[in-house]
This record gives structure tokens, sequence and C-alpha cells, in this order.
DNA sequence: AGCACGCCGACT
DNA sequence: GTCGGCGTGCTC
């Protein structure tokens, strides 16, 4: 008799993982196939983990029915269960993660079910238009040399500064793995997900491509999931979630801007992209090159270490570096200038614009104003259910997008309410808005240069892909002059007439409780200065700061990696952050906050003595402590930090109901 | 989490 | 008599 384990779906919210069922005459199933399987007193869907000869000590009921063929392929199983340990997260859930919604519920086959053409994404429209001749570059001497290093080695940090040709290196090596008759997934951030980028993939690589990412609908999903599954697509190009993609016969992996927030995903299962990506190739048998120009610390602490390979790309193939100018901040105050742009970015802005160039301001927070004070009693208007101060918000013109409300807005959950003429407190009418967001700076900049036309770039006005796109063609094609937004502008598409970028305020990710807020500071006035200079015209950035001498602005305002890299990694060795320990944070919510402080005390302790009674060694527990945000949506947030190298060690030990894990967070 | 069973009170 | 309150316990 044949026995299968099984994932089964209704069995979602239970301590056990697997159950048993014998697999009746007839029924044919192996690791990866969905299943009907009989639950209680209800019958639900299931996954094949693995099959058996021997009986199990419980007894089975057997396996009501199966597709024709594996939804998942055996070595997505075997990724499920390396995601489910490393990230703390029940093995149905990496499953599901692997299966879009509608192949998920659906009946068998799959297949579109309904035929009615719709409206296909952009993106999805450029994917599948007609092959042009593929034009191969020459490639550099260091691109060649990068190539070599990634075909003799499984995994490879691919470290190539801004401009220097890392996408085209990827698209080398995906050619070399096309010509094997193997498949290429290629991974980017969401952001970086642009049509040009799918232009650039399918008319280099003359191969049929599927796009996954997010904002697709459920149909076109399930469609280029099935695509995929049956080898219809010879490159998948995606983000983060495609890293589950089912590909047969997986050659390499491209994972580009590795290190990017963007890879870490925020719902269950928490996982990070590029781990996900590294066992990807481990279980699949592909390589794996990832590529970045501000590599993580802990990525490039694993090259150092030897198990990446290194391949480094000094030189920029196109354009030139811009000059990077720290302006200190402290001394435009002492000088009697209050304003949020300083003289030097102000000059700098001025000549752009009469050298008719184009200007993009970065500053990373939305809105007019971050909070809303009263001079009298000093209370600003916080978010009823979030600890958080309530951010200012101008209702915006045009463009029936949703969150246009004139008014205080809560960044963390949406909630909104007018802005009070008396504070609540006081009652006082001396309430001012203070601090500044992208919308201020924008009508800002418009009254200092009346005549230059200005467009905004934030997720305000961003709402919905092609929202996001139009603001970039407009730009792109020279219909604005000075752009001004948060992070989405630090990617996305080249634009050669841009010679100035100002960072408005660079201390913003410095002061972020975060371990990681260096290189994230770092990395970001990196990726921002490398808008500038694209085309090769003498460009200059200005970074606004009150740390100059900081070296994550000194190193990012010269482009020294290495030194960046030299003084980071001895803070983080001190500190014991990683990659010298691996972090998971435990959060209980409740609505009652000393009921979720007691709790979290509870488990901090609980945790700590089985670590102690079952020899356990390595492992910090701390807290428990408030999180950073103590209260969202209503909610007490308490958390417990577990610190040390092999976290998955102490999972046995942690509370059930009530809680949530994030190994590896990236806040 | 569902979804039963089960052992008590009140209602046409 | 029986409808239904939600406590408790199980799901291969």
């Amino acid at each position: 008799m044949l026995y299968a384990e099984v994932a089964v779906e209704a069995a979602r919210a239970l301590d056990r993982e697997t159950y048993s069922y014998s697999v009746p005459e007839g029924v044919d199933v192996v690791p990866g196939h969905r299943v009907t399987v009989p639950f209680g007193r209800r019958t639900t869907f299931g996954y094949v983990v693995s099959m058996g000869t021997e009986q199990p000590d419980v007894e089975v009921k057997p396996i009501v029915g199966a597709g024709a063929e594996p939804l998942l392929l055996p070595h997505q199983v075997a990724l499920a269960r390396m995601v489910a340990d490393h990230y703390w997260v029940p093995l149905i859930e990496c499953l599901r993660a692997m299966l879009p919604p509608r192949v998920r519920s659906k009946g068998s086959t799959g297949e579109g079910a309904s035929t009615r053409q719709r409206r296909h994404s952009r993106l999805l429209e450029f994917a599948t238009a007609a092959h042009a001749e593929p034009q191969k570059p020459i490639l550099t001497a260091e691109q060649q040399a990068a190539l070599e290093v990634i075909s003799a080695n499984q995994l490879t940090l691919l470290h190539g500064v801004i401009a220097s040709g890392k996408t085209e290196v990827y698209l080398s090596a995906a050619e070399a793995a096309l010509a094997h008759q193997l498949r290429v997934l290629l991974l980017v951030p969401e952001i970086s997900l642009t049509p040009q980028l799918v232009e650039r993939v399918r008319s280099r690589l003359r191969a049929p491509i599927a796009i996954l990412h997010s904002q697709l609908t459920e149909l076109e999903r399930a469609q280029q999931w099935w695509r995929v599954r049956r080898g219809q697509a010879d490159v998948v190009l995606g983000s983060r979630s495609a890293v589950f993609a089912p590909i047969p016969r997986l050659g390499l992996v491209c994972l580009d801007e590795e290190g990017s927030a963007a890879y870490k995903q925020d719902r269950t299962p928490r996982y990070e992209t590029g781990w996900v990506a590294r066992r990807l190739a481990a279980v699949s048998g592909a390589r794996l090159v990832a590529g970045s120009a501000t590599p993580s610390v802990v990525a490039y602490h694993d090259a150092q270490r030897g198990d990446l390979a290194l391949a480094t790309l000094t030189h920029r193939v196109r354009g030139q570096d811009a000059e990077v100018e720290l302006v200190d901040m402290r001394d435009e105050f002492a000088a009697g200038n209050r304003q949020p742009l300083s003289k030097r970015l102000l000059e700098v802005v001025e000549r752009t614009l009469q050298n008719e160039e184009q200007v993009i301001l970065y500053l990373n927070r939305r809105g007019m104003s971050t909070y809303v004070m009263c001079r009298d009693c000093g209370k600003s208007v916080q978010c009823l259910g979030c600890s958080v101060s309530l951010v200012q918000h101008a209702a915006g013109r045009a463009q029936g997008a949703q969150n246009q409300f004139d008014g205080l807005v809560c960044h963390y959950c949406g909630y909104s309410r007018a802005m009070p003429a008396t504070c609540d407190h006081c009652g006082s009418r001396n309430i001012r808005a203070l601090g500044m967001g992208t919308q201020r700076l924008e009508s800002m900049v418009k009254r200092i240069w009346p005549s230059a036309r200005v467009l905004r770039l934030d997720s305000d006005v961003a709402r919905g892909p092609d929202a996001y796109f139009q603001i970039w063609e407009a730009f792109s094609e020279r219909r604005a002059d000075i752009l001004v937004g948060t992070q989405l502008v630090a990617r996305g598409l080249d634009l050669p007439a841009v010679t100035c970028v100002g960072v408005v305020d660079a201390d913003l990710p410095l002061h972020f409780p975060d371990y990681r807020s260096a290189e994230n500071t770092f990395s970001l006035v990196v990726q921002v200065a490398g808008r500038a200079g694209r085309d090769g015209r003498p460009s200059s950035v200005v970074v606004q700061t009150s740390n100059p001498e900081h070296y994550s602005l000194r190193c990012a305002a010269v482009g020294d990696y290495e030194g960046f890299y030299a003084a980071e990694l001895p803070s983080r060795k001190a500190f014991t952050f990683p990659p010298f320990a691996d972090l998971a944070v435990l959060t209980r919510s409740d609505t009652d906050d000393a009921r979720a402080a007691a709790s979290a005390r509870e488990a901090a302790e609980s945790i700590a003595a089985g670590l102690l009674k079952d020899g356990v060694e390595g492992i910090r527990v701390m807290g428990p402590s408030p999180a950073f945000m103590h209260r969202l949506r209503g909610e007490y947030r308490w958390q417990v930090t577990l610190k040390g190298l092999g976290l998955e060690r102490a999972r046995h030990l942690a509370p059930r109901r009530g809680w949530s894990f994030d190994v590896d967070p990236v806040t």
C-alpha cells in the first residue's frame, strides 16, 4: 500500500503540518500533486509533500481525487520546506504562496476559464509583441570576466557600479542558459519592472517571456503561471513572488538590485527573495547571479568569505558620474537660512533650469507637513488607532485618485480627519503644520521657479500602475523640468536630460531605528545620485544633511562601497547584527496593552528557559519591548527579539496563537 | 479555524 | 416535546 503525506488547506490554522492518507489503486500521485482529501466532516484540497510505503501509526482515509499532473514541481516542494523552516511559517502557507489564487482554488486543469479577451496590462503587451531583430552588444573585458565567474560558480555576487552594464551581463548569461535549453528567471524589484525592461529583455533574448508581478489581474496571473508551468515561457521576468514560479529545467536565476527592501515580502510567508533565490538555486541546480551597485553588507560578507563568488564591474559603460556635494544644513541654519532648500541646491537647480536640463528632487516623505502641533500645549495630532502623528495632505486637482483627502491622514492605517481649527487638548487656535513632505516641496518649488514645469511622483499620485508610468513618461519626454518625489524616483527609467539631483533630507533613513539604517542611507544616496549623468553631461548631486561626517554619506558621495563596507562591518560585529547574527522578531498584538505586554514577557521568559533547558547556545532573547509602532490599527504591539545563528533551533519554543514572526526583518 | 456533539433553558 | 445557547474537542 502507498501512503502520502499531505499538507492540508483546511488545517491551515492547526499545529500539525501534514496528514497521512492512503493512495487508492488507480490514483497516481507524486510530491507536488494537489489532491482532494476528506478532513473531518468535509473535503478539502491538500498538497502531496512526500510518499511512503510504511503504514502510518494512525488510521488513515484515502485520497479521493488528484489532478492529472502535479501543480508544483518536485524542487518547489523542497523549497517550500526550506522556507517554512527558516521563516517560521507553516508549510501549507509556503505551498499556497507558490500558486496564484485562481489556480489554487479552481477545478483541475486550469486554463483561463473564459476566453473573453481582457485588456492586457501594458507590461504583458510588451512581452507578447512581435520579435524584433536582437542586437548583441559587444561586452567589455569586465563584463566578459564577470560572465566567466558566473559560468564557473553556482552562486555569484555581481558588484557593478551604476551604469556598468549589469543588465547586459544577466542577459548574456541568460543567452548562454537558453542555448543549453535551460530556462531563466529574472527577478527585479517591483519598481524596476518597466515596459523598457520588458522590451529590452524581449528584444535581446528572442525567447517567449512570462511576466509575473503583483499588478496583474487574477486571471492574468493564472494565465502567466500556466504558461510557465507548461514550459511555454523560456524567460520568466518578475518581482519577488516570481521566485516561487514553477519553472521546469531552470538553469539561471538573476536577482537584480540584490538587497533592495522591495525583496522582502510583508505578509506571511515573510520571506526575503534573495534568501529564497539562493535555496532555489540549490534545489533546482540552477546558477544564481545577484547583482547590485550597493550590495547588502550580508551578501558582500558572504562573498568575502567565499560563500558567493564575486564578480566586479568598476567602469561605467555609459554616462558619467555626477559630482556629489554634501551640504551641511547646520551651517545653513547658522547662516540664517531656515528654508528646506540650501543656497547651494537653489543655485544648482537654477543653473540646470537655465541650461534647459532636468532636475530630480528627492524627499522620502509624502504629504504636506509631517505633523500638526499646538504651539501652546505642544501636543501633536495623533492617529486614533496608531501611535503616530497624522500627516497633512492637500487635495489634488484632477485625476480621480482616491487618497486625495484634504486634511490629516495616517500613513499606516489610512485614517483621516479634517484639519482641526482648535487644539483637541487645550482648545488653542495656535496650531501649526510643521515639517515637510513632497506635496509642500512641490508647491514650494513652483513658487521659487514659477516658469518651471513641476511634476510630483509619490504613492499618493501614482495610484495604479499606469499613473506611475504616465508620470515617468511625461518627465522622460521632457514635458516637465523638475520631478519631486519619494523612493519612486530612485529607480525606473533612464533619463538622459537629468543633470541635477537634490536629496532634500538625507538624514531621514539615518535616524530610522534599524540596524540597516547606515546601509539604507548609503545605497539610497548612491542610487538617487545615479539618476544624474546618464547621458555623460556634467551633472551635480546635492545631498543635504546634518551629518556630513557620517561614513555612509561620505562614502556615498565618492561612490566608495568598499569604504562603506569596511566602516560598517565592525559596528555590525560590535552589536552582533547580521551577518554576525540572524534576527527574528516575535510580535504579540492585543487590543489590551497590558495583556500584550504580559504575554510578551511570559513568552520571553519561557523561550529563555527553554533554550537553557535544551542546552541551545548562541541565541539571545531580547525584550519584551514595545514595537516600533507600539499601537497600530487599534492594537497594541509588543515584541521579543531573538538574536543569534541558527534561530530555527528556537522555533519549537515560540508561542503559537496570537503571535506573528518575522525572521530576517527589514524595517 | 470549522464543525460537530452535548447538555441545559424557554417557547409554539 | 424541540429549538437553539455556545462550551469542548477533534480533524490523517
